[in-house]
RNA sequence: CGGGGCGUGGCUCAGCCUGGUAGAGCGUUCGGUUCGGGACCGAAAGGUCGGCGGUCCAAAUCCGCCCGCCCCGACCA
């Protein structure tokens, strides 16, 4: 391609609107314009670029066994009252009539859709496994559409949908589409870790995000580099390779009653008491369903509403109102503690450790003092219910844990039976018994993945795509269009590479070097070939890693075999 | 939905407080000089100042309503 021959509009200022690097590299190279909030075109290159994540995901997804299909986005309404999302999903979901007065939504998922095609046309066990997918546009009404391609409200998502004749082969096609995920996001040059995820409402053991690494991510993750264990923060476990219960026959002081007049915050009390916040016991009441509970954390550590959760097998969990906190205790949030509280306490698994701790004494500006666990009060439960941070121990290999940062742009799940159910989509097994299909979903952000590629492959002048997603592979620069031996050179150097099938674009306007130079770098393709003053020096044409910055040079004659050999060093 | 901010040529922004008939840089067009890191000289095009209404002799500027966009939060997965 040339770039007279496309349209490649970059600028040298980012719109105003632009807050993190890719979406204004995005904007800046060409690749995208927006046409209104969360609403984008994609541009040629941006378009090419999307077009290679897209075959990617497609080689993958029929390597290990799904198959691709194309669903409408305009969906009626009585599909989505049979499986009760009409109803359940909230304002994101965007409803339409049609000229008669029926509803429409614009998809923004294919669940539906997917069950009623399948549930028609698949009767017997022997069809079964099958996996479809599709790669299409989605719409979610988002309440904040931001950063670009990153959460808009048009997206283009690859969805797939698995269908099996029970558990035992769900999990397989779970574990084939686990591993096409690792296939696909590496063959897309990503540095990305799969991680378990909290399942949510629907339940069941089986969720991974795929996140790529990058600081600004908008979700944090716990990684052990010596095993490779991954969680989002919300799950991930913390290790504790002793018991972790109190020792006996140490020493402990008695409880002291201390004023703190006005000292309500972890902050506060320690900075007044001069004890470190990792010596107080913060104390907060919640609301579990329909009983109270007192959640103990030690004064430097967050409460994990979702661990605190799992512990009380609760359905819910929220912090008590400041009415009830005083009710129960006696004392406003801020100075309540575990000593003679009367309601139920459930002790992070740090807190049966501490000795000579400070504690709330559930009246108004007081705090203990020399309280001890197991001695002054007794926990009901003992249990991990606190957010890992950086340092704490892997849960399987007992080494340190790290917390990063990540991009969401992949998540699998296993669905059971939740759809088939309520939509009815039942096959006959061997003995001829209808059952309901068991339902895997598996998404992926192709924008997303696009967007997340340049926030993690980046510099001052642009972006560095990896090779297998950039736009273009190779591009070629003349220096000078109006010196008849380069140009002339270039376009003979453009044609053989074309014609031997190389991913190549020709940077052919007539403008001066700084500018082409210039949009090079801000472009990112992996390979720059420049033709210019050495070739009218010393006849050689000068080849340039954008990743590396290394250059090498090479005659016209001995190109194509130099970039054959770059070319394969820079696959992933 | 709550809080904050913005809207002036394709892009970035000044002018608004203190009303007097619209500016800069980049980009674009034409002519010339240049040709290895967003070159230089000269000429030019391009704006109902987001929209509607009001105040005033006079509104980009003051007031009201509306629209659009962005940020923070809450919400959702």
């Amino acid at each position: 391609m040339k770039f007279t021959q496309t349209f490649i509009p970059t600028l040298k200022d980012a719109p105003k609107d632009a807050e993190i690097i890719s979406h204004k590299l995005l904007f800046r190279a060409g690749l995208i314009r927006k046409l209104s909030s969360g609403i984008y075109s994609y541009l040629p290159l941006g378009l090419r670029s999307i077009q290679k994540i897209s075959n990617i995901i497609r080689e993958g997804m029929s390597t290990w066994g799904a198959r691709e299909v194309l669903l409408p986005l305009v969906l009626q309404k009585d599909l989505w009252e049979e499986s009760g999302r009409w109803q359940a999903y909230g304002k994101e979901l965007l409803r339409f009539q049609d000229r008669h007065e029926k509803w429409f939504t614009l998809g923004p998922t294919h669940e539906e859709a997917i069950v009623d095609l399948v549930r028609n046309d698949v009767q017997s066990y022997k069809q079964l496994p099958l996996n479809l997918y599709q790669i299409a546009p989605k719409f979610r009404d988002e309440i904040r559409p931001r950063f670009g391609l990153m959460r808009g409200r048009e997206f283009i998502m690859k969805d797939g949908y698995s269908f099996d004749m029970d558990e035992e082969q769900a999990n397989k096609t779970y574990q084939r589409m686990y591993d096409a995920y690792n296939w696909i996001f590496k063959q897309c040059g990503l540095n990305f870790r799969a991680v378990e995820a909290d399942t949510g409402t629907i339940g069941g053991k089986f969720s991974h995000e795929f996140m790529v690494l990058a600081n600004t991510g908008e979700e944090a993750i716990v990684s052990c580099e010596a095993c490779g264990y991954a969680a989002n923060v919300e799950k991930a476990e913390i290790g504790y390779p002793d018991s972790g219960t109190g020792t006996a026959g140490e020493e402990s002081p008695a409880p002291a009653l201390v004023e703190t007049p006005g000292k309500h915050t972890v902050e506060e009390v320690s900075g007044f008491l001069k004890v470190r916040s990792s010596d107080i016991i913060k104390t907060m009441i919640v609301k579990a369903d329909d009983t109270f509970v007192a959640a103990l954390v030690r004064g430097d550590r967050e409460l994990n509403p979702i661990k605190l959760k799992n512990a009380l097998n609760a359905n819910e969990v929220q912090l008590a109102t400041d009415a009830d906190c005083v009710g129960i205790s006696g004392a406003h949030a801020g100075s309540i503690g575990p000593v003679g509280l009367k309601i139920k306490i459930i002790a992070d698994r740090e807190i049966a450790a501490m000795r000579n701790a400070v504690a709330g004494a559930n009246q108004d500006d007081h705090h203990y003092t020399g309280i001890t666990p197991g001695k002054d009060f007794q926990p009901a439960l003992i249990a991990d219910i606190r957010n890992a941070v950086a340092g704490d121990q892997c849960p399987h290999c007992f080494k340190p844990l790290g917390i990063t940062r990540g991009i969401e742009v992949g998540h699998i799940f296993k669905l059971g039976t939740k759809y088939s159910l309520k939509m009815h989509a039942e096959f006959l097994d061997e003995s001829g018994v209808s059952k309901p299909f068991v339902m895997g979903c598996y998404g992926i952000g192709v924008g997303r993945t696009l967007a997340a590629s340049i926030e993690q492959n980046n510099d001052n002048d642009g972006i560095i795509f990896p090779i297998t997603i950039a736009p273009y592979e190779i591009e070629l620069i003349a220096i000078n269009m109006k010196d008849k031996d380069i140009s002339d050179t270039a376009e003979a150097v453009y044609r053989e590479m074309k014609d031997r099938g190389f991913d190549i674009i020709y940077d052919d306007r007539d403008i001066s070097p700084g500018m082409k130079l210039k949009d090079a770098d801000l472009l990112g393709f992996p390979v720059r070939i420049v033709i210019g003053k050495k070739f009218k020096n010393e006849g050689v044409v000068e080849i340039k890693v954008r990743k590396t910055g290394e250059v090498i040079t090479s005659t016209t004659q001995a190109l194509v075999e130099k970039i054959t050999a770059l070319r394969k060093s820079l696959l992933p």
